[in-house]
DNA sequence: CGCAAGTGTGAGAGCGCTCTCATGGAGTGT
DNA sequence: ACACTCCATGAGAGCGCTCTCACACTTGCG
């Protein structure tokens, strides 16, 4: 082993050493070195530096001296071998990277849940699974203590893996009211049906007759609990939800155009329409515009997320504002809290807002 | 510690088997355990699941079988002690969360690199860093040893952190060409000064007469060299660059417009815009549009980037597509090929490819 | 003044793995 | 048959840290 100086007490900074293997050329500085310049033993120096307290006040200045001096970092690997935490956590989105980059949402997500994460000292640790190979994989990876919790976005359908993920010990947070295990899963998600209330509402209000909804995806909750919020303001204004007002989409642009075009050929009487996602209201745009017709003029929109674009398109989107910064911090929260054996809420809804704008 | 049916040879999973402590309920097995179900040493086991090829077919079935019956999955902290190496690196963006998500490009970085690493067996730890402190911060946290390397993006001005890196020995790799230390640093790019000269030519090339070019920001050499190949594309065609026609701007949509409008405010005569980046041609588009000209008729203008959105815009965005998946790609299997202790080329320039669209 | 309780400290075990080195048995050459 | 190499294997050390436990030493109280 190499390493140089080791015992002569120089005032430099390990890494600043004359070192001869190029490849190999570094080995930090370890507790051990701190503790013999502090002239303390390994325990001690190790309670100061976990901030533990009952230490005396000169044990404690010595041994942060000495670790400043040698610009110690504590090596995470023998920490977790120990303690078996491995500070930390992964942020898994279930769905292809396609669609992982190109939904606002999800960036979002992980923006937020980067900054809370890493304000608490864990590492993030990105991962995109689609498919059941990827899912075994990822449940082995965990399995293996490699994060001590794990940020799951965007589950699709009945799939298991939260369950999987608790019966391994590893606390996990669903982004999204899950389909299944409603009892067991911490989840954290908008008010979706709320919000599909509150646009479908409206619209009404704003004098539209004919009001129709571009639906997001039935297998996932937010887009079934968007249209339950749709067909609950339509039922509670007194009208019956027509099947032909409701029109099939994905969370995409192209979805919502065509799903769209389609709607205005099979209802030409259409004056507004609720889309579930903010790219399937402007692909809503573009088929009516396509059509003819002119936004607001003849036919309103409102969307669901309030991304960016939302703001700067023209016309303006009015939407439903999703606290995508929240959702993510909330859920950081509620992991960091469980991984430290906290039993936060299990659930948790967090409010819409209607943003209006120049389409509604 | 509770390690249930440690001894009885269960055929389930250890993680199916009973446990009573709901919080520390598992204790992942150890390899320890595969070996002596297969009948071998500790070692021999090691040998099997490392896949080191001197061990006898048998003791390799064995030891296999084994450890798909009880779901080993070997501990990473433990391996990482022994080896010195985490299996991870790192993907910093030197920027403010805000800005990297708002472009398009790092978005695109992160995915390829994100999708080359997880190929490596690798994980990837996500980390935005803005500013000296949190530079101090990284620096101290990959010297901990915690990552193998650094997949490096958009380092500003003239900052030493690479070199810093390389002093620690965390391999590093840049995305785009440093304006320091260009002898010792690995990095790939992409051909900013060809692609500037490209653009230019063809607008050259088609008639105009009037070519200005809209810069990306100045302390970053993306935004310098494509500013040089619209330099040496006038020059070549024996014009003089005239000052008036370099209109300075960000890589941002909001300075493309600014930018934009003045100049065609200074310079009515212009009839073509290269523009150093997509979002600053979207920014320039709106402002021409403003000026109440023409797009493609008054005006050509050409962008640099080729994000999503240029395809699908009205009228689509002609521009320079640069190789973002192949950039990303190509660092990772840099770095991966040199924390192998390989020693790939230093530099990398990926060639970049005019897309003709609608607008130029 | 004696005993219990409290406080700071160090010795040492051990987390799960890799890797070196010694060993023994099979194969090869003379 | 003997010395030799070669190969698969296991014993054991040790990576850097945390944590338990025992030990001295103080302090408080009857």
């Amino acid at each position: 082993m190499i390493r140089p100086n080791a015992d002569s007490h120089t005032q430099y900074a390990w890494h600043t050493a004359f070192v001869t293997n190029a490849q190999r050329a570094h080995t930090p500085p370890t507790l051990e070195e701190v503790a013999a310049r502090a002239g303390v033993s390994r325990a001690t120096a190790s309670r100061v530096l976990r901030g533990e307290t009952n230490v005396s006040e000169s044990a404690r200045t010595a041994v942060l001296d000495a670790a400043k001096e040698i610009s110690y970092t504590p090596n995470r690997a023998a920490r977790s071998l120990v303690t078996g935490r491995s500070d930390s956590v992964a942020f898994l989105v279930d769905e292809t990277e396609e669609r992982m980059f190109a939904d606002p949402f999800f960036l979002g997500m992980l923006r937020s849940a980067q900054v809370a994460i890493a304000a608490a000292g864990l590492q993030l640790v990105f991962t995109v699974t689609s498919g059941p190979d990827d899912h075994r994989r990822f449940v082995e990876y965990a399995a293996g203590g490699h994060v001590d919790g794990v940020l799951l976005m965007s589950l699709h359908g009945r799939r298991q893996l939260p369950q999987q993920l608790e019966a391994l010990g590893v606390p996990t947070v669903l982004s999204g009211r899950p389909l299944t295990g409603r009892r067991t899963i911490y989840y954290v998600d908008a008010d979706n049906v709320g919000g599909g209330q509150l646009a479908t509402e409206h619209l009404l209000a704003s004098g539209r007759k004919v009001v129709a909804t571009v639906t997001g995806p039935q297998d996932m909750c937010a887009g079934q609990d968007r249209l339950i919020g749709y067909r609950k303001a339509v039922e509670a204004s007194g009208r019956l939800v027509e099947h032909s007002l409701i029109a099939d989409a994905e969370f995409t642009q192209e979805s919502g155009f065509n799903a769209t075009r389609q709607l205005l050929e099979d209802r030409p009487d259409v004056d507004a329409i609720f889309a579930a996602s903010d790219l399937t209201a402007m692909g809503a745009i573009r088929a009516i515009e396509r059509s003819g017709r002119r936004v607001f003029d003849d036919i309103a929109v409102i969307g669901f997320d309030d991304i960016s674009e939302a703001a700067l398109m023209q016309p303006a989107l009015t939407t439903i504002r999703q606290p995508v910064a929240d959702l993510g911090t909330t859920m950081s929260q509620r992991l960091l809290e469980r991984i430290d054996g906290g039993e936060p809420p299990k659930m948790t809804i967090l409010p819409v807002e209607l943003i209006k704008r120049q389409t509604a």
